[in-house]
DNA sequence: AAACATGATGCCTTTCGGGTATTACTCGAT
DNA sequence: ATCGAGTAATACCCGAAAGGCATCATGTTT
């Protein structure tokens, strides 16, 4: 095998066709440089150069190689740059995971500044419920995921950055729709139910049982996307809880009303979580830049 | 600059995951492996392998170094191949001149041969007048020319490849078209003649003042390509002396008359000429093959 | 014919790379 | 808690290789 070195002597000789030259271009002496050539031809097994002693010249093969010397030289200049410019962040690849919700709240400004931050660094987004996204940072398929507590705080750190209110879907020209108050505990009592996944969506369960005085006779689906929740309201099913940002889904046939107390204590919160091992240096320089360190 | 053994050293390890067993598939030991590595990683200038004493593992950057790694060990290896296809003909470049006759006759079969002899050289032809393909052959822009004599016999080797009649080209419908037997000197003494340029066609000019009695005062074109003197005898300016392979031209409104002597004698030759000096591998080898060296 | 230019060769010194022996550290088992 | 196994890093030595200087061989120019 050849060496570096003897490539760029190559490279130096064939561009000057001349070895005293060449030699001085490369801050070397003339002997070294033509054993150097030498060995390379012999490395390669056909002459590269044709001299004679008054001029040198290149074969038809040294041409070839000449081309393929560059290239080579080229990627070895270029491949430490690379690599370096992933170690410190600034390029790469940044895996993101995000709820079907937040994708319409969140997703869209949070991009921005990431463009804005980390410009070179390819973004991968994938749409996963909380649970998935959890066992993506963990397995290291995934660098920053956009999720809902709880999570395990040894493991992951987190940046609050949402907080929403919860609203009642109802479907179009509902009889509580035509409410001029925010809708009260009564109102909802005997009202067919879509409620949330107890184990799929543990979140919006554990929240709205908390909440909220829930009558689990009135249930009559039981569903883990808020996307499909709202869908079955549409479709006149019943009436169902989905945080604020459902209402940017922009689907026909449904209506979204308060609930009193609601809009200020806005209890639904979305987080950017985190593994705390950050391997990604795409990552550490993102939440360098975005502060999201101190929480 | 790293070395193409940090390289290969980098990727048995970055592939294993282990030095040890790295290192023996490398067929050394494992100490100078992990030098190896080291110098590469400082060389690099950042940590491309995650080594706790229990497990080694690839940062991002070592990922994206890997890749290049890669590509440039595959450069590597393939460049030397390259190069020695080249020098052995076979593979590179043949340009290859022609003359517009020879085009119609020789050319077709000529690649057919060039074709399966040396499949993987790729063949550049250029349609040049016999002085054109001289100059050149001598200055290396021509590996190969389909010419017609004379030439510098010292600078250049050639093989007579085919020998063909002069004909005598007339207009469709011409009296002499209506003859039973071959054309005399008399019957176009006195016919407008279509003559060949004594300066760029001094092959087929010398040509048909030794072998005819022409009468100079009747010239009424001086050209130098065939294809042009065929192109004039159809628009009905005269008759002119072509090679045997004008025919095969196919142009409307012309008859090509055979002339006395002529078609026993074929005193038109077309040789392949080159270079003495052969610079290509790829026509030293085509040369070889089609046992053009004896003449 | 002599001087010059240029690439190759001989010889010496220094550098570099690999091998063996050993160390340092971590993890798992007892 | 201790010991042993496994693994990467370090220390030290030796031989090969690379570079520099001096010189040679050869072809060109005057």
């Amino acid at each position: 095998m050849f060496t570096f070195d003897q490539l760029a002597g190559f490279i130096a000789v064939a561009e000057e066709l001349h070895f005293g030259r060449a030699a001085e271009r490369l801050n070397m002496t003339q002997p070294p440089l033509s054993r150097q050539i030498q060995k390379l031809e012999k490395a390669i097994g056909t002459e590269l150069l044709e001299r004679d002693n008054r001029k040198v010249q290149l074969t038809p093969a040294g041409g070839a190689f000449l081309e393929e010397a560059k290239r080579l030289m080229a990627l070895a200049a270029r491949a430490p740059v690379t690599a370096r410019r992933i170690a410190t962040g600034r390029s790469g690849v940044l895996r993101i995971g995000f709820t079907a919700a937040s994708g319409f709240s969140i997703l869209g400004p949070l991009l921005e500044e990431v463009a804005e931050i980390i410009p070179d660094v390819d973004v991968d987004l994938q749409e996963l419920v909380t649970g998935e996204q959890i066992e993506g940072l963990l397995t290291g398929r995934l660098d920053l995921g956009l999720a809902r507590p709880p999570f395990d705080r040894d493991t992951f750190d987190s940046h609050l950055l949402y907080r929403e209110a919860m609203m009642l879907a109802v479907p179009e020209g509902h009889r509580l729709a035509r409410l001029t108050r925010p809708v009260e505990d009564a109102d909802f009592k005997d009202e067919p139910l879509i409620m949330h996944s107890p184990t799929k969506a543990t979140y919006f369960y554990d929240l709205v049982v908390k909440l909220l005085p829930i009558q689990h006779a009135n249930v009559v689906h039981t569903v883990s996307q808020v996307l499909t929740m709202v869908s079955l309201v549409a479709a006149r099913r019943g009436v169902a809880f989905v945080p604020h940002s459902a209402t940017l889904l922009g689907l026909k046939g449904v209506e979204f009303l308060p609930i009193a107390g609601m809009d200020t204590e806005q209890p639904v919160e979305l987080h950017a979580i985190w593994n705390r091992k950050l391997e990604n240096p795409a990552l550490r320089r993102l939440l360098q830049d975005l502060e999201f360190r101190a929480e």
